[in-house]
DNA sequence: GAGCTTATACTCGTCTGCGAATACTCGTAG
DNA sequence: CTACGAGTATTCGCAGACGAGTATAAGCTC
């Protein structure tokens, strides 16, 4: 993957201003706002002058003028020039055609959860919950007002944040109930270590190489088990640490689950 | 929202390590490999001295003993404080309770997708949904194997990932589909002004303040239309400048869409 | 046992991000 | 006419991120 001499997504936007017309930075933040650019990209305003001065290093775009308006202070002009134009569309192409693979945060969250208690998870996924509903609303409010005005197609980016936003907030719902009433297996061994800090006996069982429940083709797809590690591995792996596997590290094998409950997905 | 002391994940990933037992920071890295937290959160290896750093400079670790094994390096025992552990859990609660607001690359890329042309973008969309498959396949896959070593309590990460990668992989494809059978209102002008480099004449109408297509209570909700604008504004709207339409800035309202056609939500 | 690769364990320097501060000007309420 | 707050336009400084590099040891191969 080769690597962006500008990485900053505000540049992207900076690049994507300048196509319209010359700007100097002030005037490319002003529009950029007024397009509601925020809501589409993370903006960090006090990067504005940084992003564009290495913009400039890089030759995506080039000084038009210093212009003095007035008693204002001294303005720099830019504009876009071809190979800017060219990254710019490079860079789009790039953000449609790649997937995100960075996990997000909420996921990073899930995976160390165990650091917390089951039912104090539950409680914060119902505050997740309130907040994303809330959210929800609050673009769906702003569709009614826009759908007026501006054509579907300048509305895509919307729609996908429509349909990821619900997509979430029914499977946190699942996992939140699944957690309460402890329908999900394992919760109650979890709260009960949480409460009187004892390990169930047959925890480690449990967690460790999962006998006969499913011995079909598991044993050494993808990455194999750590039990019986490599004496490559001088760090003792999660098998042999009944706290290790209660503390909630995933298993090297991280990644995916067959969905039988109803966070789950296809029948 | 009070701001971290210490923001990168790779220190959420540290604390979490640690919270089993003290370790140097390459045992950390160790660890967490072999935990597979690669797959929850986005780790730069190169910060990890850094960040261990920051983390002891905070009082959230702190130096156990230095110990010289044979004629290797010195390494440097860390373990966790309480400060550590109040830290950690109070991130975890934060990293769950709270939605992630930013708005992702994707996004960033759908609100400047007409940088380039419908049939360009829709080639990526396909270049996309490939790999999006083919992500998908990896983790069920993964899954396969884990599902019996694992009880399903350490899987929920992968679950989440799975239910948002086929909600992406759906929105996708109608969108897809529906730019490359022009289904999407606009997409043949659009198609026309790349190809042509015309811009139809009704196409300022159609963008701007859209008359009776649904007077309702639009007008005025939101961001007013800039077409006549406030004073106080002295850059031009997008209203005024056809040129600013086509180049496909999002209205200012830009976020939702009441959905008629199958990328959208809800029957 | 020479020479290769892999793992161990860090260090460094550069580049960037961005919060905060600065400074000037204009409209307007008193 | 004058003080004030809102808008305009930019600079600065420093913390932090991280790619790349370094150096030694332990296996492994022929």
């Amino acid at each position: 993957m080769k690597r962006r001499k500008v990485g900053n997504m505000l540049g992207l936007a900076v690049l994507s201003a300048l196509v319209e017309r010359p700007m100097h930075p002030y005037e490319m933040a002003s529009v950029l706002r007024e397009r509601g650019k925020e809501a589409d990209m993370k903006i960090k305003w006090g990067s504005l002058y940084t992003v564009v001065g290495n913009l400039e290093k890089h030759g995506f775009v080039a000084t038009v003028e210093s212009v003095r308006d007035g008693a204002r202070p001294e303005r720099t002009i830019y504009r876009l020039t071809d190979a800017g134009r060219a990254e710019l569309e490079d860079w789009v192409a790039e953000l449609l055609a790649e997937p995100d693979l960075e996990p997000t945060k909420f996921q990073a969250g899930l995976s160390i959860m165990a650091s917390l208690g089951p039912d104090e998870v539950a409680d914060l996924l119902t505050k997740r919950l309130t907040a994303l509903e809330k959210r929800l609303a609050e673009r769906v409010a702003v569709l009614e007002a826009s759908r007026a005005e501006v054509p579907r197609l300048f509305l895509v980016e919307g729609e996908y944040e429509l349909v990821l936003l619900r997509a979430e907030i029914e499977w946190v719902r699942g996992l939140r109930d699944d957690l309460a009433t402890s329908a999900l297996p394992g919760v109650a061994e979890w709260r009960h270590y949480r409460e009187t800090g004892e390990l169930p006996e047959d925890l480690t069982a449990f967690t460790e190489g999962g006998q006969e429940w499913k011995a079909g083709p598991g044993g050494s797809a993808g990455t194999p088990p750590p039990g019986p590690g490599k004496p490559s591995n001088r760090f003792r792996g999660r098998g042999s640490d009944p706290q290790a596997a209660i503390t909630g590290y995933g298993p090297a094998l991280a990644g995916a689950v067959r969905p039988t409950h109803r966070t789950g997905v296809q029948p």
